[in-house]
RNA sequence: GCCCCCAUCGUCCAGCGGCCCAGGAUUCCACCCUUUCAAGGUGGCGACACGGGUUCGAAUCCCGUUGGGGGCACCA
């Protein structure tokens, strides 16, 4: 951008309960184009759906973006020059824009009931022609109109579309784009209760907010004609536009709830890294070229550009993601690590010590894809109740009680309890039997740790402990 | 039904007229490494939707067909 004034973008979410990845990529777009650009990013909540918008709903959308580490120049709470930042808050605003219009003549009384419109939108549907508005009050005659005054009936207030035009738009992404105005249909902008519709309230608040740039889902692309023609008759300068391509589920189907994980918060509990998710979703649907695939944050804002935004659907790759989050578990420090896993593990109801998780972290880092893996890996270190599971059981059958219980003197004979020596001790067992360490190792893993799958064996031993680990092999043995 | 957007491996991307009988990543498979499981390494399967043009030359440009997506609410 070459425009002199600095740029200001926006995420304007519709709080819901959590926050949706395409929301959040959503959001991610426009903070990176913020922050390239050493611009200002807004977080605007459009709550103007009254009856499903509550106050928790906000706090897990502030929580979600501040876990993603998209932080907030302006918005609710931090404040701002151009706030409030809640639309609830600016009612008063909407309503004297729709006084200016309709005044103008660019917006009309509709007096058609929620009801009326139901039953002709599905009339229209069933006939196979178009389902939006027929404009009937838009051509009332004077004697209509006064009639419905008298009867009282409640109205909306309906902007107008001018005919027969031609709203033309440079898209960022998209390029040139074209709407004729005489395929929109006339749309409410403040609802019989006084309330602004998002296409008033969103577009007044981006002109009002001095917002330069507009960076949304491509769902919303054909709204932009509608408040172009909005801004015209206010004699308002828009702001610049780029639509994303939308986030679909495997079914191609635009990403939703049914497709099973979208929410942010899920990901954070499932021991989701928010530098992996950052990372995974700005290259769903963007790329800054070329094969590369591992970005920092900083590195994505150097990088972030609008033109090499992708003109298609992605499907969210869950796997992917997955992976990608493995690759940043195994780039954490030992220390970092360990930190986190405490934190796991006391969720998952294994209280533990850190400076035995510190120890173990380097055992497990290269063993998760998420974080929420560990408790299981790690949860024969903090209980000794640990009973064997099925494999664990059949591998310590095979071997007998007796081989166990000379495994269980070898290492109490030990002279240091270190992991070679622990190894050394072992091999000397499976070397006196004739077996090799596969076979050999695999019934004392069982027995130690109640399972077949593990970190290292003598790493596990040396950190478990002598007397707890010859305690499980002798009651195993038992 | 009408309007709009789009089209490279199953999926995400690279490619922006010759470097491409198409490259990377993920998934899957095999092998190596190996104390289990992983991680890592190596290799393999796998795509330019189709038809017309334009051009000396097209995955790249144009048109059409087909296919996919979005929108057409007193939701946002």
């Amino acid at each position: 951008m070459s425009d002199s004034n600095p740029v200001r973008c926006r995420f304007a979410p519709a709080p819901s309960g959590f926050l949706h990845v395409g929301g959040a990529r959503t959001a991610l777009f426009n903070w990176l184009f913020a922050r390239h650009h050493g611009g200002v990013f807004v977080l605007r909540v459009e709550d103007t759906d009254a009856d499903r918008v509550t106050d928790e709903a906000v706090q897990v959308l502030e929580r979600s973006l501040r876990w993603l580490g998209l932080d907030w120049d302006e918005g609710p709470e931090v404040g701002g020059l151009h706030g409030p930042y809640r639309q609830t808050e600016r009612y008063d605003v909407y309503r004297k824009v729709g006084e200016q219009l309709a005044a103008g003549g660019h917006a009309y009384r509709c007096y058609c009931t929620p009801e009326e419109l139901e039953a002709r939108r599905k009339e229209a549907l069933a006939r196979g022609s178009a389902p939006g508005y027929d404009g009937r009050c838009r051509r009332l005659t004077d004697t209509e109109r006064a009639a419905f005054e008298a009867e009282g009936r409640p109205w909306a207030l309906r902007f107008a579309i001018p005919e027969g035009r031609d709203v033309e738009f440079d898209d960022l992404v998209k390029g040139p784009s074209r709407f004729a105005s005489d395929s929109l249909r006339d749309f409410i902008v403040v609802r019989s209760d006084g309330s602004p519709t998002y296409l008033l309230a969103s577009g007044v608040d981006d002109i009002r907010m001095g917002m330069t740039h507009v960076i949304r889902g491509e769902d919303l692309l054909p709204s932009t004609p509608r408040q172009l023609l909005l801004f015209e008759s206010l004699g308002a300068e828009p702001p610049r536009y780029a639509h994303l391509p939308l986030i679909l589920g495997p079914d191609r189907a635009k990403l939703s709830k049914r497709h099973g994980a979208v929410a942010v918060e899920w990901f954070r509990e499932h021991g989701y890294l928010p530098d992996a998710v950052v990372n995974y979703l700005a290259l769903l649907g963007w790329s800054p070229g070329g094969d590369r695939e591992l970005f920092s944050r900083q590195e994505l804002v150097e990088a972030f550009d609008l033109s090499h935004v992708s003109h298609h659907p992605a499907v969210f790759d869950a796997q992917k993601l997955e992976w990608m989050n493995g690759q940043y578990l195994r780039q954490l420090s030992d220390e970092d690590l360990a930190v986190r896993l405490v934190d796991v593990l006391a969720d998952a109801g294994e209280p533990a010590d850190i400076r035995v998780v510190r120890q173990a972290a380097p055992l497990v880092k290269e063993r998760m894809q998420t974080l929420d893996r560990a408790p299981e890996l790690l949860r024969f270190l903090f209980r000794d109740d640990v009973p064997l599971d099925e494999r664990a059981r059949a591998a310590v059958e095979k071997v007998g009680a007796e081989y166990l219980t000379e495994a269980a003197d070898r290492l109490e004979a030990l002279g240091t309890w270190t992991a070679p020596a622990i190894a050394g001790a072992l091999d000397e067992l499976v070397q006196a039997r004739g077996l090799n360490r596969t076979k050999g190792w695999q019934p004392v893993r069982a027995a130690v740790t109640g399972t077949t799958v593990s970190p290292p064996l003598p790493e596990s031993l040396a950190l478990l402990g002598r007397e707890r680990t010859v305690a499980r092999l002798r009651r195993a043995a038992a």
